[in-house]
DNA sequence: GCAGCATGGTAAGTCTTCCTGATCATTTTA
DNA sequence: TAAAATGATCAGGAAGACTTACCATGCTGC
């Protein structure tokens, strides 16, 4: 019952119309003259009533073109927007990533990543936001977010994960304490010092050096106030490096060597669904710095 | 550069997500299921970007195809709204005209005419004013209105003209005058009697009346105020036919045999511009009730 | 008045687009 | 495990759209 309108042919009209005949119209849309005048009779056919007036050989519009013609504008004008707005999309050229990472990552690697990342695509929003590991694999899962950096825990079955860098645990200490200067440290080296677990600690569990947190008292989640407690001397703390915040002067990383333990730092995202194209190129990106990175 | 969406991809996108998968979508679109699979495919290359998931049996959207769907329903409602729009204004289930009548023929012939145009097409919007027939040929000309019925004086150039009826030119006298009573007059009979003009008296020009009116000392243009100096019996004065108005029981018409005097009531529109829609079925409308009425 | 140049319309041929019918690979259901 | 349903793929044919070439008409300038 309802023709289907082409926007080609609209265009014709409109070009036949601002342009100011059939000649100039075929050569503004570089088609030849008779296609578009094919194309206009088509449409007249469609409609059941013609658009130009026939016989004097100029292109002027009948009344029912010219009650056509702003509505024709229109719609070529929405499809052109949306058009351009998807190609945009597609192209990287617009949109719209969610981030969650770790709050090491977050503010260690992130950085360096979104400064390359806005100056290629500067028409992409970016949320970043931070939270613990489990807290950025669970908005991946519902979600909140497209994009999670956090440590590889365990595979889960709505994730797809993809490794991107290790990051080795080490002991942090004032400067003027006993450990302090060491190059590397056995765990049993340890024992007798006071020492702060934080929010990374359970890295060591499942490891000899589990025993260590097993016997510490003090947890300290808050970053701030744990480097607080360390640059008071109250005690040692494990970290990864990545977390260790190397602007405080009088804190030192050692890193732990027996045992040899890392996190594994991977990029993941929920299993089954594509990412938007946005995300996608933010993917790319992430990986193609870290490569980068690694390379120097 | 911009890729040219067509409507009916789009719609496939539609039906896809709503009818729940490409069969059904196909079902609903009456096309086999492979049209649907490559126009989405077509689309999708076209985008450079997936809109549904691959692999898993189900007809899944990518977030990118999540962010589309919205601009393409829109797109293709706006489609469909043109497409009913122009249909409507094209088949006369909608549009406007505007016309122009001498006052005689406003009053005795359009209601009638007009009557059965809206029953036939309920859709059309309708103005009609009156004006004496310079007036309603200047209206034409200017493009006010798009049909003026009216007497047709002498051949435009600017207008096409299509007579419609003749009215014939009688006297106008009260019940109680000698004249009343008599079939036809001949010109000479009026001689004596005080002869009240209007604005219709100049129909007598050229003929051999033409001297009566020369002889008339009074002039009255307004319809009303004529038959009230008619009905108190202050002169008689000569009408069309279509002009008397019959309800005045104390007056009477009696036409003039000697000049025949005929006026042409004719439909008037602009050379060389084709009517809206709705103006054509108009003056078809006129032509169609006048022709049938004639043959009663 | 007539040649030359503009307008848009028409016809035949070619190329592309779009659709169908049959078939395949995979997943879900009984 | 067989059967049904999903979407993807391929070859062939119908329909559309574009181009080249030509025609009819109206205006312009000598």
């Amino acid at each position: 019952m309802l023709p289907e309108l082409k926007i080609q042919p609209l265009r014709c009209v409109l070009a036949i119309t601002d342009q100011g005949g059939f000649h100039a119209a075929a050569k503004h849309l570089y088609r030849s003259q008779p296609a578009i005048s094919m194309a206009v009779r088509d449409l007249e056919e469609r409609l059941g009533q013609s658009l130009f007036e026939k016989g004097n050989g100029k292109a002027l519009l009948t009344p029912f073109g010219q009650w056509c013609l702003p509505r024709f504008r229109e719609l070529v004008a929405h499809h052109d927007r949306v058009s351009h707005d998807t190609q945009a999309m597609a192209s990287h050229q617009a949109g719209r990533v969610d981030i969650a990472a770790v709050p090491s990552v977050a503010s260690r690697l992130m950085p360096g990543i979104l400064t390359s990342f806005v100056s290629e695509y500067p028409g992409i929003e970016i949320s970043l936001q931070d939270g613990h590991s489990e807290l950025v694999a669970q908005m991946v899962i519902k979600g909140e977010v497209e994009l999670g950096i956090t440590s590889l825990w365990q595979p889960q079955e709505a994730l797809e994960s993809t490794p991107l860098l290790h990051d080795e645990i080490g002991v942090v200490c004032r400067d003027d304490h006993p450990l302090a200067g060491r190059d590397h440290l056995h765990w049993r080296e340890l024992s007798g010092y006071t020492l702060i677990r934080n929010g990374t600690s359970r890295l060591l569990v499942g490891s000899p050096a589990a025993e260590l947190v097993r016997h510490s008292s003090l947890f300290i989640s808050n970053m701030i106030s744990l480097t607080a407690m360390l640059e008071a001397g109250i005690g040692i703390t494990t970290l990864p490096r990545l977390a260790f915040q190397e602007e405080h002067a009088r804190l030192c990383f050692v890193p732990l060597a027996e045992p040899l333990l890392v996190r594994q730092i991977g990029l993941l995202c929920r299993a089954g669904v594509s990412l938007s194209p946005a995300a996608a190129a933010m993917r790319q990106h992430v990986m193609d710095h870290l490569r980068e990175q690694e390379e120097c």
